[in-house]
DNA sequence: CCACCCCCATGACATTTGTCCTGGCCAGGA
DNA sequence: TCCTGGCCAGGACAAATGTCATGGGGGTGG
């Protein structure tokens, strides 16, 4: 019997996803979390053979809780399950030591074998998605470049975001111009949604 | 047998919920889309009772073509199945004659037990939901002030928004400040943040 | 040790953005 | 009929944004 821990935010994927899997004779659903600074201590407790995380949770990344999960629970694989199949994503993945990335395209088909080959050691990526990982450079943004970044995406001026990292203004325009002309786009708008696309932030 | 359509750009998740359904002993699964322009299609040949549909679909919004269906398929219920609960997409849904409005949180036994309260003539929606709607008050905003917004979500300049809607740089610039002014914002990028959290774009 | 990169900051500057005022055109409602 | 409101446009101005040059401090690798 394969123990699986599920993490996945939206409640009628997440049910659904454990039904699914909970039908498959070798499988069995033994936690579900909608938050992603639940996946630790539920799996600690549950000892999952794999645990499914999805990326974008509340709380704590699905990226951020593997890396931990490899510390905690090292006989524990990871299998990352996200809507978005971006570059940047797949690397962070595989430097957090998952064993897997799917995207939620695709048939439901693959899900429960995907848990089959993790678990017997295979790594599980799609080809193509691997080659656009590949062919894409590594972020090169700075950390500091991604944080203003982020704090700028919805809408916030200089001064929130000055106030925010605890900056000087002056310090923030010259991180958003690096990213703009990093990113080979012409705002700060533009220049989010491109390293979005690309997973880097 | 209630007969289902199914229109969800999703792969699993749409997958999945058919899969759902279909263990249902009295739904049944008569047609699968992913995309926006395939639902009336499809309906017309599958002749679905109910259709549960995505808003956020390729092609065509799940809202126009609910519209659509009242009018090529009157005897067809629409249920919205959607992501986001944002008030303006259920203001917009009852008006496209939708009979229901689900958000995909809350759990899978909802599902199809909102489907057969829609085919039994009931409005199904969630009562937080319907407060919130009518709350907020309708869409202030004039068609031409969501396009230029739409437009701007992307990082456009005027002049490329101008040039998009053959018009000029000064009226977008005007319309921009009026979609502001009216969401109570501060710039185009939290302007468009608010008037997509209403549902208004 | 030096080169290199990240971090942080300043000031000057051009461009873009947002605001406000004015005005014309046209449709629908009082 | 007049009034209102949407649509479109121009100009003028203040504020925010983006660019560039410059410089100091710190860490790391050759």
């Amino acid at each position: 019997m394969i123990r699986v821990l599920l993490a996945e935010d939206q409640g009628m994927m997440r049910g659904a996803l454990a039904l699914l899997l909970g039908m498959e004779a070798d499988i069995e659903v033994v936690a579900q979390v909608g938050a992603g600074d639940e996946i630790v201590a539920a799996a600690l407790t549950a000892r999952p053979d794999v645990a499914l995380l999805d990326i974008e949770l509340p709380g704590r990344s699905g990226l951020e809780a593997a890396a931990e999960l490899r510390a905690e629970c090292p006989d524990c694989r990871v299998l990352i399950l996200t809507t978005f199949g971006r570059p940047g994503y797949l690397r962070r993945a595989m430097e957090a030591g998952a064993a897997g990335f799917l995207v939620k395209d695709g048939p439901v088909e693959e899900l429960a074998e995907a848990v089959r080959r993790v678990l017997r050691g295979e790594t599980v990526v799609d080809p193509a998605l691997a080659a656009a990982a590949l062919g894409a450079g590594p972020n090169p943004l700075t950390p500091r470049e991604a944080e203003a970044l982020r704090a700028a995406v919805d809408g916030a001026t200089v001064a929130d975001i000055a106030a925010a990292l605890h900056l000087s203004e002056s310090t923030v325009r010259n991180y958003l111009s690096a990213a703009i002309g990093k990113t080979g786009t012409r705002n700060r708008t533009e220049a989010a949604r491109e390293a979005r696309r690309q997973g880097w932030l």
